[in-house]
DNA sequence: CAATTGTCTATTGGATCCAATTATGCCACG
DNA sequence: CGTGGCATAATTGGATCCAATAGACAATTG
């Protein structure tokens, strides 16, 4: 008897993928960052593979890759474990957001199309009717992707979305914490205006500020519930 | 018979591994950062399990995680071929260094210690006497690391190191290429002077400019080797 | 009654085995 | 002589099996 439910999250995932090893992938990696498994939580093999109804095989190769990218890790006899969510984990992503975010935004601005506006405008939208945090966090990262997508740099706007996935994470306790977000829509707005208007200096600037202010929420809020 | 001869690699690297899977790893990620196995090659897993002398098991664990790190590709049916180098991979990974590394330097220097500016000048020394290309990218890496350790943020330290590891795969070709290189070492020095004067704002300059300089090195040699 | 030790079980790491799929090479035929 | 189709071999994806190790729990002894 499998101690984890996945079954919802493994019938909407759908089977859109090659092989069973992808499909396992996709479907923790984002049951983890959607916050549906709690960091500390253990793998089991076993567990996982009567869930998918495969074999431990390809849940281990799927583990490794997830290892990988630090989602979790390899602790012998007790299972792959969440990587826990910290304070100074938190502070980490926020710095590499930091570092990151406003050069890809940087280099994206002159590239950008009418559609792309449109599309990030449309999502601004979206968020502003929306009520459940997890699909909050998908319009979020879809916002921000939007405006970086035209940078040019493939590699780099992987990297980049990555740790915005990762900080949905600690953004989702935020979220729970507040009650309803807003996630500071006066800023989506402003900074897609200033997009619009080519003006980098002013959009980095207020996405510096952007991400500076969720990052104290987060601060705050792991300051608060100790 | 194995057609690969890792047998070099595989002896140096000592058997302090705790899983075979990890030996296997970080032996292959090595390979393959060192330039010693080339981009396009394919890794016949039944290849790597007679050279390792282990079965294809822990092979395809290594391999995944080296996919997750974006170092290669799995082809059905082919095997997983290096990924390959290319004009706009080092131009994505220079620009990636070019957000992340300023970020760091600057966290770091307040916190720098004594130790540090001395094992800092340590390297830049034997970095002036030292001919193999493959010894050099390993010190320069060092030199650029112990100036980035202060800044008191692990996951970004270890991103960094990441893709400055990977940038040496470029500059091992640029090596090549200008025969013997000086690796701007001027820089060196006067990025170290900066740090020891705290003047962060000075060092993220230089730091800009050397890593620009770098780059366009690997641009003109992509340029003329076609 | 507590501490220690020994055994037993749960769990992972690794090996071998099987199936499915595709690349390749050969042969026939135009 | 070239081309197309078919058969075979090579290679990976997945399943099952075996071994080693650590942790838990109980029994025994001081």
């Amino acid at each position: 008897m499998p101690k984890l439910d996945l079954s919802a999250l493994i019938a909407e995932a759908g089977g859109r993928h090659r092989t069973a090893t992808e499909f396992v992938e996709a479907t923790l990696r984002t049951a983890i960052l959607t916050g549906r498994l709690r960091g500390g939580t253990p793998l089991r093999q076993e567990d996982l593979a009567a869930s998918f109804g495969v074999s431990r095989m390809p849940i281990r190769e799927a583990l490794r890759q997830l290892e990988a990218q630090a989602l979790l890790d390899f602790v012998p006899h007790k299972g792959a474990v969440v990587t826990d969510i910290s304070a100074t984990d938190a502070a980490d992503i926020y710095a590499i957001r930091l570092a990151l975010e406003p050069a890809v935004l940087e280099r994206s601005i002159p590239h950008l199309t009418r559609a792309d506006f449109e599309r990030a405008g449309d999502l601004i939208a979206e968020m502003d009717g929306e009520e459940d945090p997890g699909r909050m966090g998908e319009l979020n990262r879809r916002f921000h992707m939007t405006l970086y997508g035209a940078a040019g740099r493939p590699k780099l706007i992987a990297l980049t979305e990555n740790y915005l996935a990762s900080f949905d994470r600690y953004l989702r306790f935020q979220l729970a914490a507040k009650g309803r977000s807003h996630l500071s829509q006066d800023e989506h707005r402003d900074m897609l205006a200033a997009a619009e208007h080519r003006d980098a200096r002013r959009a980095v600037e207020i996405l510096r500020h952007h991400i500076g202010a969720a990052a104290d929420n987060i601060a705050a809020f792991f300051a608060g519930q100790e």
